[in-house]
DNA sequence: GTGGTCTAGACCACG
DNA sequence: GTGGTCTAGACCACG
């Protein structure tokens, strides 16, 4: 598994193996019940220390994003259930999305132009939002 | 001013401080022109310790959010223009955008959540937008 | 007399205006024998303390480029003596070209690049060097 | 790595640090890749408070000078591409020109004069235009 | 091991 | 009064 990683971004690594694995998750090009490889496996593929690649997984794990079967390896989670309308917006995604008017007001673009930017960054994301919302899954 | 700090909230207290200050001057609650407390004052009030406001002062200023007149203080300075529409978004902001629909794609929000919780937030910022848009909300 | 001060470039204040009074003479804007407007005359004039005026000048003068008359206020002195080819080059000037080499350096200039933007400072300050060098004075 | 450093130079140290370390990279005995000290060597021997070295180190890393990877210390960045002739200057390179001509005009220095100073403080650089450009000399 | 953050406290330049 | 620099020393996240 190829998962691009720049040591010299400023974001710790492990936060972007992290970001990249729920990444391909979303787009589904890690499916549900699929085995990541092992962390020596992804260590050596990506040129990192294996201890690096163990905290991402651990904190994967963690929040339910994989689960370790023992022997077996780390698997792909189901993802939560998506939310009836109205219902509370998880602390992580309002933060973000703060974040992000906050980044946008400031740099002068209007309210219109900020949505067309998420819409944006949903497309090129290629996840199962696109076109039209499911009903069930 | 009271800026609400949380020391055990991950984020460094000198980049809390930033963001705290760039909300405020966005929801037009600091004018441009407008002095800040001094750093002895902000620290003093916020219980911090006076070089953890100056880093995040002299950040400010750095990022020209803020400039320096000496013996006089920090003060507001004016803000972007803002971008005419089909220009390019600036690389914080794209950033923003994608960890958003990182989040909440794999909270299982909709597309259409998740626009609503950015327009949430832009009106709880109480921007310069919310006069210009009000009408159709 | 005007002087262009901008209290928000991060160079003091006291050291724009010395700049400054020096750059009037060596353009001859200002004659040997001049006289200076009064601090209380200049403070007043750019809307600054008089405290940061008597500074400046009084740098001036103990660099010897300004004298006081008892009771009659500041002078232009005489500039330096040209120095004759061979001899050492100041500290400052010395100083001045190392810093200056050391930006063009980094910013990718060449060696010829650099003289000519010197030479392009030279010209824009009109002094008296301007075209042919004089043989005395 | 020595570094020469004046504590009562006026200069700050953390500057001190930041010219010596760019200096040393455009005279090519940094090379790009290269790896720094770490903060706390280069601040033991050097006699100074980590702080400081950090300080220095963060700045160049601000200016894309030098670049950190986590774990391992910071890294000499590669260089600005050289700028095409007749490009503007940038601003920083104007404004050590325009410093120059007015320490040597007032120093009484001609132009020829001055000119020849930049040209010695490029040859004791040791930059890398020497081998270019030495023939002429 | 690496750099980043924060406190406590001193001293300085500047207006 | 204002902000800027530096030291001494602790603690933390990351690799």
């Amino acid at each position: 598994m190829f998962l691009p990683i720049d040591p010299s971004s400023g974001l710790p690594v492990y936060r972007q193996i992290m970001d990249q694995v729920r990444r391909m998750i979303v787009a589904g090009r890690l499916q549900v019940g699929e085995r990541l490889p092992s962390i020596r496996e992804l260590a050596t593929s990506l040129g990192l220390n294996p201890l690096t690649v163990g905290k991402a997984y651990g904190e994967l794990e963690r929040t339910h994003v994989i689960e370790m079967r023992r022997g077996l390896g780390m698997f792909v989670r189901a993802a939560s259930a998506p939310r009836p309308h109205g219902e509370v917006v998880p602390a992580g995604v309002q933060q973000a999305a703060d974040r992000l008017v906050l980044e946008a007001a400031q740099a002068g673009l209007t309210r219109a132009r900020t949505v067309a930017a998420v819409e944006e960054a949903w497309r090129e994301l290629g996840g199962r939002e696109l076109g039209k919302e499911r009903k069930h899954r």
